[in-house]
DNA sequence: TCTGATTCAAGAGCAGTGCTCTCGTTTGCC
DNA sequence: GGCAAACGAGAGCACTGCTCTTGAATCAGA
């Protein structure tokens, strides 16, 4: 947007990177709760007050790197998903957006808990982060709209009425018109399950029973593919 | 255990119960990241020093507070599943289970998102609290367990192989002999899609789709019941 | 080109944290 | 009754997020 801007602006834009990698570097060893501010500027050879001109509290330093997090692990799933050929094939599709996104939360673990872990203490996200925090989801949907008509979801499918049938009607109205409740149901609690899986393995929840879990998530990943109607590939 | 004890003792258990419960309500208001030692000694008129003698760190104050946080969680599913008749209706058992835990989490987020949020930084949990951490998958195993012959997974059932396989087997044999791989791989699955749900919903993921997320809830419940092949009841 | 306003980095400082160590005091057991 | 163990309080260390002030560097307009 700005093509021809002044030395000084640019410095502001390549420090406020520096800050938030090196905050991203020490988010991967310490943890969201431990990142210091203090730290970050004693490794980039500042004073931690100077921080304060780019960052006007530790809040807004995390909320950056929620955005960037969520752009990350949005960009891995994305790219996942278009490889996938053909494209009409939407199981694979699934296959490929689950298997990202459990790659992505296991080598950023702690972008991952960033994300979905518990939200730091009276902090609430800044609107600025619901859509990139969307995108995962919304391939999801995307990948719905791609099997309407092409298949029908297994029996037997519960009938949806009153407040999450407005609900969803709503929501379907916004993002996918053609998806039916029932199916846009079937996909929240698919993704919700998904997420449920890959914490429940980072957070240490299947110790002692599906871990590693590998062929675990695996193995419900295809049960959840049955679930949503995904045809199988004609191969 | 001990019937006769001295005064001594007494007042130490008094006090760890004290201090144990004022930290459970700044928990409740502050959430466990700004829980303070400082705080919880200013509450009861101590000095911060003292609180030492009772929890050698506050890591172990903590773990003292999610073991508590387990069971409470763990007694109130617990009874709600208890309270269903006929104990034979295995899906009323179900719903009880899942609504409990939902109504619980949604009573003490705080408790929680300490329990299933991000695991505090460094902190792995000491083996004492997996029992307890346990006691509401063990609940869901046993409902399990209740069906078994008198009902049939829905089709289709993917078949496990493999890794995932032994480690289903490995833990039937220890926790519930007679459920088949297939079914308790579900039962996990569901296991985590609840927490997936409760999550979502607590955690601010679900705002501007399923929110309020009763209905929502209580739809995927259902249809989560069909899929573990929960007998309807006859009535 | 000089000047005045703005931006910047740094330092000191505040209030708070977890935790340790020391010091008298109290308590309970032999 | 004496003694060791348990106890509470206080001072202090190293750390945190954040604010305020001070002096230097930079930029834009006359």
């Amino acid at each position: 947007m700005a093509a021809i801007q002044g030395a000084r602006e640019r410095a502001r834009e390549e420090l406020t990177r520096e800050i938030k990698e090196a905050a991203r570097r020490q988010l991967g060893v310490e943890g969201a709760q431990r990142l210091s501010l203090r730290a970050v500027a004693r490794e980039l050879g500042m004073a931690s007050s100077a921080l304060y001109r780019y960052f006007p509290s530790r809040d807004d330093l995390l909320t950056a790197l929620i955005i960037d997090a969520y752009n990350a692990l949005g960009d891995q799933v994305q790219r996942a998903v278009e490889d996938v050929v053909p494209a009409t094939d939407t199981r694979a599709r699934w296959y490929a957006l689950a298997h990202a996104a459990r790659a992505w939360a296991k080598t950023h673990p702690h972008e991952y808990a960033l994300l979905y872990g518990t939200p730091v203490p009276g902090y609430s996200a800044p609107t600025e982060t619901i859509a990139p925090a969307s995108r995962v989801a919304l391939l999801l949907v995307q990948l719905l709209r791609d099997t309407v008509g092409r298949f029908e979801l297994p029996a037997p499918v519960r009938p949806i009425r009153g407040e999450p049938a407005q609900q969803l009607a709503a929501l379907a109205a916004v993002v996918a018109p053609t998806v039916p409740p029932p199916l846009l149901a079937r996909g929240l609690a698919a993704w919700a399950q998904l997420y449920g899986l890959i914490s429940f393995e980072l957070f240490g929840q299947f110790v002692g029973t599906a871990d590693p879990a590998d062929g675990f998530f695996a193995h419900v990943v295809e049960e959840m593919a049955d679930l949503l109607g995904l045809p199988e590939a004609t191969s």
